[in-house]
DNA sequence: CAAGGCTTTCATTTTTTATTGAAAACCCTG
DNA sequence: CAGGGTTTTCAATAAAAAATGAAAGCCTTG
């Protein structure tokens, strides 16, 4: 078989392709705080021209058997990966959703939307607490925090902004 | 003094609304890879009405000698914190520079930026890879690196606007 | 130019996060 | 509905990241 290192049925060797492909998601995915094996999974999926089972994932890939299953369960949970039903075959079967906007809106919407909402909480709180202070302190303190608010307004108006830009 | 559980010449106590406002660091600055000292460094700057001395800061917050100096490196290297000298002590006094844009440029050009142009040779490699495989697979891969192509793309486009949205 | 305060560095320790794999749970399927 | 393949869970372990603090380096200044 020319170029590959491996017949087409799923041996356990990785092609160069796939080995780029696999270190690019790791890369990018580390950036939003995704362990190696997430990005492992997901590159692998994403270059692969057939759905695969877990158990090839974790041959060619050499993850354990837990971090398979969680990463996969991680990756179905953004949207990042489906399920496919091989027919003959009892095992799932998984492929990669291309659309790598759903890792952005995962993130906007686990981690960045809720700490924007606790920061709203926290910044009332902080101007409730600035009230008591003597005139020169709570001037300089009600500054601090309409930057505060300022920035999160701003964060907010650009949310939904870079979300329609992402979804297509 | 109306308010306030110490002096303020520089006690080791921290007020109820500095906590609020250290937490709220802590929790934005981690979500682009900051460790929780650095969000408390950043954070009891940000809402001191004056320049503080690394010994203060380690005092009040409770950290040590090195987590102050290497947060303090870290913040001055993004432009976060400046260096404002105090007549008749030696001592670095240190103040947060309020322009919060500071995290956002500072993360796209030590994090993203990298990171794309280093997934921008990977592609090229990878369509070069995908030369040479055999018709069926090199449509399929060729789709693939396509749709990362775009999303590379799409990605250098938002940046550039992201930035002018950010630096007001 | 030496003494001493202030800051940085970095090997070690602690803490946090990720991975492993055995056991439990969950199906199909015959 | 029992047997056996597949997947999930989770306590234990390993790996990675952050914090510590002693020692070295750097200045100022007397």
């Amino acid at each position: 078989m020319a170029g590959s290192s491996q017949t087409s049925g799923g041996g356990s060797t990785l092609e160069p392709l796939e080995i780029e492909a696999i270190e690019m998601f790791i890369n990018f995915l580390k950036l939003i705080g995704l362990p190696k094996s997430v990005g492992e999974i997901y590159g692998l999926l994403f270059v692969s021209p057939r759905p695969l089972p877990m158990e090839e994932l974790m041959a060619r890939l050499q993850i354990s058997l837990g971090a398979a299953s969680q990463g996969l369960k991680l990756l179905r949970s953004f949207g990042a990966v489906k399920v496919v039903y091989s027919p003959g075959d009892r095992r799932d079967h998984y492929v990669a959703d291309l659309e790598l906007s759903r890792f952005a809106t995962s993130f906007i919407r686990d981690e960045l939307k809720p700490r924007m909402e606790r920061a709203l909480e926290r910044i009332e709180r902080m101007e409730a607490m600035a009230q008591g202070m003597p005139e020169e302190e709570r001037k300089a303190a009600f500054q601090r925090i309409e930057r505060l608010k300022h920035w999160m307004e701003r964060g907010q108006k650009m949310m939904p902004w870079i979300m329609k830009f992402l979804v297509n």
